[in-house]
DNA sequence: GACATTTTTTGACACAACGTCATATTATCT
DNA sequence: AGATAATATGACGTTGTGTCAAAAAATGTC
């Protein structure tokens, strides 16, 4: 039988933990081969064979670092989370206002979506349940926890923005206690939804009406309006913030939009 | 060579009618025992080798009928969106105000994606590109036109709302031709969201959050109130609304949950 | 009703990918 | 160097796909 290294103890001759590095170094191999094919030839031309002959080790090897093709698009999926997070974390420690912080998330989820579109597609599809089944709780659990990550990141940041006072804490309809969720929850199914409806290649110009993400924005705010989160909308323009948080925060992923559109 | 009965002239002999709705019958029978398979076991469990072997007929028969698997996934989403814009109607002609026919919408839409999950969360699936690629282009028309008269029944109520003073036509930093779809897109994509979050099974409660669902009606409303959209949420008992819509408009398909989640 | 013609159905075939596992290979330890 | 443990390999059985020539059934003609 196979056993992966022990990835926690075990430490103590260097030439376990060489071996160790190594064994996780392929592991990114993988996943960085795999996510090469999945961007280049979709789902379906992703297969462990063609993963396996790309690495130039055999199906077998493969099959030592991911039980199925799942657990792979898995991994993709959780290092997917990890730079989402760093960009979050970009956007918590911007110097200005909590609303301008969270709006940033927002901005970070859709430029994100739209660097990563097949991937953004494909990691919907973890989460049906006969494609669960078929990876390890272990596994699954990872992502799990980017995604608490992800989330605790934009609930401090409303839960900052009662504490500083730009945002009332008791809004009328919705119980004290769940201001934060029920705020992080519209802004989350907001960008999901528009990311994903942007990116499902539905023509929404011949249904008479713009694109998802044009309106995203501008439905971000108005969500944040309606809680009387400080300013409003009103008070500022938010074409003019969103030019500054792509400037200030997300330079570089602007950069490689413009650079992928063209 | 096998080609499909021509479906719109020669009804001439009622011979020929006779094969074409033989056909026709057929063709649902498939799709039937597709949707069926694909509730009971997932994506995986739908193959053609089944369906055949269900409908008692050969493979053969079934890629009479059906190119591929995918084609007849997106068959099953044109009879979803068809049992959708049922429900749609319905809201529509609700004897209330243009708010409270929107509102409507955002239910039905929930209701839906509660009753039929697997098929809603497959429906996202038929938007990437190397899938969309084995549907031919008649058939990703028909499922095109689905959702053009989904978006119309919306951005009509829209539109007549602003019609009758419901919603003023201008909106702070919104082009005026521009606030209908912005509102049916903010909208959809909350409820779009929403509804994908909720299916997929993260475990909210674990990250300290409610479940989307139950933030998605307050949400929606809080969306509507921040375009000043009357009447407003605070004059009205969103709770009793929804209670007052589930049993005028969608008895049935509350039943049927209920039904379900027991 | 018998025969010719067209339509529909069938299942065998070639192919692609999966996941397993006994065996071969390589690295490590003493 | 020889023993032992870790790792890699690829042949194998299985399942599913999509195609197509041949069989079967239905339809049209006399």
């Amino acid at each position: 039988m196979q056993t992966e290294p022990a990835t926690t103890a075990d430490i103590s001759t260097d030439r376990h933990s060489r071996k160790q590095r190594e064994w996780q170094q392929r592991e990114q191999l993988i996943l960085d081969t795999a996510q090469q094919l999945l961007q280049q030839h979709g789902l379906q031309g992703l297969t462990m064979e063609r993963v396996a002959s790309e690495i130039e080790y055999s199906r077998g090897t493969v099959y030592n670092h991911f039980a199925s093709k799942e657990e792979i698009v898995n991994g993709i999926g959780i290092r997917c989370m990890q730079t989402l997070t760093e960009m979050f974390r970009r956007a918590q420690h911007y110097p200005g206002g909590q609303r301008d912080r969270l709006a940033a998330l927002s901005l970070a989820h859709s430029l994100y979506a739209q660097l990563h579109p097949v991937e953004m597609q494909n990691m919907q599809l973890l989460k049906s349940p006969d494609i669960r089944n078929k990876i390890s709780p272990q596994k699954q659990q990872a992502l799990l926890q980017m995604e608490q990550e992800i989330t605790g990141i934009a609930l401090d940041i409303v839960r900052t923005a009662i504490a500083e006072g730009e945002l009332p804490p008791s809004q009328p309809a919705v119980p004290e206690s769940m201001v934060p969720d029920t705020i992080v929850m519209g802004l989350w199914s907001m960008g999901y939804g528009s990311n994903l409806l942007h990116l499902s290649g539905i023509p929404f110009t011949e249904l008479g009406m713009q694109q998802p993400l044009d309106m995203m924005w501008l439905n971000t705010h108005k969500l944040l309006d309606s809680y009387q989160w400080q300013p409003l909308s009103d008070q500022f323009d938010i074409q003019k913030l969103k030019q500054t948080l792509c400037t200030a925060l997300y330079a570089d992923e602007v950069q490689q939009l413009k650079q992928k559109q063209k």
